[in-house]
DNA sequence: GACCATAATGATACTCCGTCTCGGAGATTA
DNA sequence: TAATCTCCGAGACGGAGTATCATTATGGTC
């Protein structure tokens, strides 16, 4: 199994996506207790190819000779062991991209979908005081944040 | 038609839900050149019966003798025209409710599905700076604060 | 009140997205 | 090698929302 070759487009994060990547993850599920398998593989590396956020069905149709139940299943996976988040867009559609890990949130180019972390910005505390105005213990939460990057913001 | 008993349960918002609001709404969608109906009005009353976000499908067996797709067409026209705003479960369920309009954000109890509008709490400026550092020019975003309200986290 | 253009309705078919089911194939352990 | 178990793929299934379309109700006009 080989990575695909990753299309580079321009504003993206600099992250090593390889082969690499791809046994890390496998690694870390098998210390969790989860085979090894060869479509599980393809799935993860399939994911680590991604450049920017993609959709569930995206990823079947970059697998054709995986069933689409074991790219749920495997997204899934990935998804409650952390190793990928799942992000909102605002019509509501759900994709997924290679986790950072740890809690974060996300900015989203509305134009040419290119995600970035949002950095240096700490709405948790802030939050937390305004539930407990409200009477209410907050547990978690949930924020994307759209817009338009750096190079899409110039026309 | 007139409005269902509303089903005071304890807490929830001291809000007029009664044929005034029904009427109100009607009034603010013929301004807008829609028609005043039947189906309509029932549509309303019910969503204005509602002392908490419910979903569509709630509100299609709440109103049985009303079509699932009016049902559907309703509460779709009542969003674009701000009368009613949509909240995200942290499951990702959709939910539904009155809008105290303008631009805010939802506290929802995870136990007894309560919500409140967040108050005293401008992320609004913390988001925009942050999105610039990265380079985005921030357009919108989306927020939901999970948690117990006062009377679920008693336990 | 009658007429008419058209917005709205309701039944139902359909799409989309994801999960469930189940028989079978490969691993893993005894 | 037998027993067990995870995982697999194909396809059935289910929930949520939309599209279609013939029919009906609404609101303005005469």
């Amino acid at each position: 199994m080989v990575v695909t070759t990753p299309k580079h487009s321009g504003h993206e994060h600099p992250r090593p996506r390889s082969a690499a990547v791809v046994d890390d993850i496998v690694a870390q599920l098998c210390d969790l207790g989860y085979r090894d398998t060869e479509p599980r593989r393809l799935v993860i590396s399939a994911v680590a190819a991604q450049s920017r956020p993609f959709t569930a069905e995206e990823l079947c149709s970059a697998l054709p000779c995986v069933g689409r139940a074991t790219v749920y299943r495997g997204l899934r996976l990935l998804v409650e062991t952390d190793q990928v988040c799942r992000v909102l867009l605002e019509d509501r559609e759900l994709r997924y991209q290679l986790s950072h890990q740890g809690h974060h949130h996300h900015l989203l180019c509305a134009v040419c979908g290119a995600s970035a972390d949002l950095e240096g910005c700490d709405v948790e505390e802030m939050l937390r005081d305004a539930a407990a105005t409200a009477g209410f213990k907050m547990s978690g939460h949930w924020l994307e944040v759209y817009g338009r990057c750096g190079e899409c913001a110039e026309d």
